[in-house]
RNA sequence: GGGGACAUAGCUCAGUUGGUUAGAGUGCCUGGAUCACAACCAGGAGGUCUACGGUUCAAAUCCGUAUGUCCCCA
């Protein structure tokens, strides 16, 4: 490590170098220690196909503050990392290469496929990981987890079998959502619904035997192949004297049956339609209560299939041009009207569900739901913010069974075997060599995998090793804190929470904090199309990790979202800056001193040290439970706050006076040895949010220990918040401040220096100016600040007031007569309304008698201050007018 | 249709249990190469706290209603 740091702020030279460090010396590797307390977090697994986003920065930034945080507490801190193997998304990246070399995948056959998949998750499937780093995020990599890891899939493989033996595994013809592209079932959740423009078309159905015809309004013509009834609600009586006859399906010529149904919506289209049983959800419940036939039109891709030859082998968009032509030409096609409609469309490859009838596997939800329900309602697990818990519980309480089964080659195979012989079905963790009922070989393996959230619910506890027994699992779990973003509760929080319930009998963490979801500058939701997509890396390039994570920790706070834009980055890499050249000058102007042989006794503290001080334990404290309540962004003002606001602009210059000039050595080292001590402090205090900046400068200052990483949080130490010291530094900065004012105001150059002289009866204000009157005068540069009786010639100065102190500076050359005036009625103007709106609350009866004394008490001396001053600016503008 | 939010400076947001001169970052204006930092320093302008009612001595804050924006579920 450097001895001294680098002239100029340069965050990529020093990020890599100490992230690598830190690896060396496996800071972030723990093992089981009953001696000290756990605190533990498992990371939500990236998809190993995904790429770092700024969603991913957010999460996993807020998870290395809470982790360092708690380390340097001296929690024995696990944060244990990994992947999920991304069932569909691996598939589709391998199918889109085999389809550029012109194969399928069952040319290519199961073996091979898999084969592939795990060559590409060797040479690719680290990409995020990488980026984790890069970010500072101190997992433990030694325990590293995949989900198909041969222990996870055991695990997966456990759950599955458990659950079946339990009969909360079944299986079942069942209307599921099938994505024709990727050509699987899909969970219900995992189709997004959005409103789209379509059309509503109307089609005349011709009445067997009649010379007339019923009306139906559809959405989907084509479907109109599959029709095996037309409905109508039962008290339409438009349609009464159709029920019980029959209507013939145009195009093919099948016979309908009109039936009455309440579900028919009498108000939707015609309030006629068609049912279609085997490709709609409400079809299909209306076609078992009136035993109709299902009639399968599609294959796999969504084309229609040999059941209606003459449309064979048409996409379902090209067979609905096709049937709209078709009924053109027969002049059954009434007419078209626009219609906005719900369309679903798969979340992974955004291709149109397709709904059909199809035998999955289904986990029945009810029962591992109350469970999940009830350790919410009992406190077991909080939600932050706790609004969350409504969503969570809404979608609990109306609960639906799982599709678990997707036809996809990678991913866990389900681990039921079928007997061609007798029609058994078994469920093994091992692959059984015959049947277990009539021993016949002729048995063979489910085709079909398991969801990907299915063996991500498992992730708390099959990460540490989970269905053995493992030292880790009594220890580290249940986990103190899970966080994520919001749309995923459904997908992967709640199901965490009931096979955690079910399979340990424990909650698998004790608090869900539920991050913001990240927006552009304008508020609206990034996307490639809109192109207003911020990408991490190379923002992690251009102003350092430290900034993006200061960033993403200053605009969390509770319960809103985060609109980022490049210049609040640009914003906290100033910040970081700041730090660095602060540290410089710290650095430089503390050379020489030998911090080893201090002794704090022999150290002469002064008014700003007390002050700086308290400032700093003040800051600690708010630090400290803004984090315990996941405030980051109050944490991070504070940090930001007591550096910049406090420590630079006044305590530095403050102490410039000791370390240039004073003769004194006890006073130049005491000045010294607290600005190093103080800064040392608050790298500690900053690391968890910028790991790298902090890490750089305390290794090159007096530090005790090897890393920062591992060095003791600080404390709050009540008896180091000196009340005293900040009253009486608050006057210092008021006079300052005041001067100051004045000389910009009065357009006073600022390397002009002038003489002030100060009027007050109080005594301890005098003694407080006239013991720190040098760096008064280095402050607010001044020649000198002397105390008088009284002033003769008012008319040739310029008067303020600061802490009830009057301040006179000689107008003589420096100073125009007309702009001190102007400034003297801009201040009048502005002490007379607050005088004004306090004279108002005494004008109130009500306000003496029902307000509490304190209140009444303060408002009383603010309206003598106020009035104090207003007379004293009449008095001053009136000599000022007089003289002109 | 059902549910959940949100509305404060040009922009992005803080604002605990009602009593503050309503704050911060950024942007803007004025002045400044002063020996840590121009990625800086000093000073400043900028607000009917969405609107209308109500409760209260006192409302950005509590309660209605309206308007606007967003998210989730069907």
């Amino acid at each position: 490590m450097n001895k001294t740091i680098n002239k100029k702020y340069n965050p990529a030279l020093v990020e890599d170098k100490i992230y690598d460090f830190w690896l060396k010396e496996s800071y972030f590797h723990v093992s089981v220690d009953e001696g000290k307390k756990p605190y533990s977090i498992v990371i939500p697994p990236p998809n190993l196909t995904g790429v770092l986003h700024l969603g991913h920065a957010l999460n996993n930034t807020i998870q290395d503050i809470i982790i360092r945080y708690k380390r340097m507490q001296g929690y024995n801190t696990l944060w244990l990392p990994g992947t999920d193997h991304a069932s569909i998304a691996v598939h589709n990246i391998i199918e889109n290469i085999m389809a550029e070399e012109g194969i399928t995948r069952h040319e290519l056959g199961r073996e091979k496929f898999l084969e592939r998949a795990w060559q590409w998750k060797e040479k690719y499937g680290n990409i995020i990981i990488e980026q984790l780093k890069k970010l500072g995020c101190s997992c433990d990599w030694k325990r590293e987890r995949f989900t198909m890891d041969p222990g996870f899939s055991k695990a997966v493989l456990t759950a599955f079998k458990m659950f079946y033996d339990d009969g909360l595994i079944y299986q079942d013809f069942r209307m599921i959502n099938w994505c024709p592209k990727c050509l699987t079932t899909i969970a219900d959740i995992e189709v997004k619904r959005e409103v789209e423009e379509g059309n509503f078309w109307y089609i005349d159905y011709l009445m067997k035997g009649e010379d007339n015809f019923i009306t139906i309004a559809t959405t989907r013509p084509e479907t109109m192949l599959g029709d095996s009834a037309v409905a109508v609600h039962s008290q339409d009586k438009r349609y009464k004297s159709y029920v019980g006859k029959t209507a013939i399906l145009p195009l093919i010529n099948r016979e309908l049956p009109i039936i009455s149904d309440d579900r028919v919506d009498p108000e939707f289209g015609t309030g006629a339609v068609k049912i279609t049983p085997a490709h709609d959800f409400d079809d299909y419940e209306i076609g078992l209560t009136h035993n109709l036939e299902q009639i399968n039109i599609f294959d796999d891709n969504a084309k229609i299939n040999k059941n209606i030859p003459e449309y064979k082998g048409l996409d379902r968009y090209e067979c609905r041009e096709k049937v709209i032509e078709d009924l053109k030409k027969l002049g059954q096609l009434r007419k078209v009207e626009k219609h906005n409609l719900a369309i679903g469309r798969h979340d992974r490859c955004n291709i149109i569900i397709e709904p059909r009838i199809s035998k999955q596997w289904f986990v029945k939800m009810k029962s591992l739901a109350n469970m999940g329900i009830k350790v919410v309602k009992d406190h077991k697990i909080k939600f932050i913010p706790k609004n969350w818990e409504k969503v969570y519980f809404h979608w609990m309480e109306n609960i639906k069974d799982w599709c678990i089964s997707r036809q996809l080659w990678w991913g866990h195979r389900i681990p039921v075997w079928y007997c061609e012989d007798c029609d058994d079905i078994m469920v093994e963790l091992e692959p059984p060599k015959k049947c277990k009922s009539c021993e016949s070989e002729s048995i063979y393996q489910d085709e079909d995998v398991l969801d990907t959230w299915f063996s991500s619910a498992l992730w708390p506890f099959s990460t540490m090793g989970w269905p053995e027994q493992t030292a880790e699992l009594g220890y580290f779990f249940p986990t103190e804190t899970l966080t994520t973003a919001n749309e995923i509760i459904f997908f992967w929080v709640a199901r965490m929470i009931m096979t955690s319930l079910y399979f340990m009998k424990k909650i698998p963490f004790r608090r869900v904090f539920i991050h913001p979801t990240i927006y552009d500058k304008f508020g609206k939701k990034m996307s490639k199309s809109l192109g207003n997509v911020i990408d991490p890396i190379p923002v992690m390039e251009k102003y350092g990790t430290d900034a993006l994570r200061f960033t993403l920790s200053f605009l969390t706070s509770p319960g809103r979202n985060i609109a980022l834009g490049e210049e609040t980055i640009k914003g906290m890499r100033n910040f970081a800056n700041k730090i660095w050249n602060a540290a410089r000058f710290v650095q430089m102007s503390t050379e020489g001193i030998n911090f080893k042989d201090i002794n704090e006794d022999s150290l002469c503290y002064q008014l700003e040290d007390r002050w700086i001080i308290r400032r700093f334990n003040i800051t600690v404290r708010n630090v400290i439970d803004n984090l315990e309540e996941f405030n980051f962004a109050e944490a991070s003002k504070q940090l930001y706050k007591f550096f910049w606001g406090e420590y630079c602009d006044w305590y530095i210059e403050l102490c410039k006076n000791r370390l240039y000039q004073d003769e004194d050595k006890i006073a130049k080292k005491t000045a010294g040895y607290l600005l190093i001590k103080i800064l040392e402090s608050y790298l500690r205090l900053l690391h968890p949010f910028m790991p790298f900046i902090s890490e750089e400068i305390w290794q090159s200052i007096p530090h005790d220990g090897e890393s920062i990483m591992i060095s003791p949080y600080p404390e709050y130490k009540i008896e180091e918040i000196d009340k005293e010291a900040e009253y009486k530094m608050e006057i210092l900065m008021d006079v300052i401040s005041a001067i100051r004012e004045v000389r910009s105001q009065l357009s006073v150059s600022p390397q002009k220096r002038f003489s002030a002289y100060l009027i007050t009866d109080h005594l301890e204000k005098k003694s407080l100016i006239i013991k720190n009157n040098e760096k008064i005068m280095r402050l607010a540069g001044l020649n000198s600040v002397d105390f008088v009786g009284k002033i003769d010639d008012l008319a040739n100065y310029s008067k303020s007031i600061a802490s009830g102190i009057d301040i006179f500076i000689p107008l003589l050359e420096l100073i125009d007569r007309d702009k001190e005036l102007m400034r003297l009625n801009n201040r009048l103007g502005e002490v007379k309304e607050r005088y004004e709106r306090s004279l108002n609350k005494f004008s109130n009866k009500q306000f003496l008698e029902k307000a509490p004394e304190q209140v009444v008490l303060g408002e009383r001396g603010n309206l003598e201050k106020f009035k104090k001053e207003i007379v004293s600016i009449e008095e001053q503008i009136s000599i000022l007018k007089s003289k002109k």
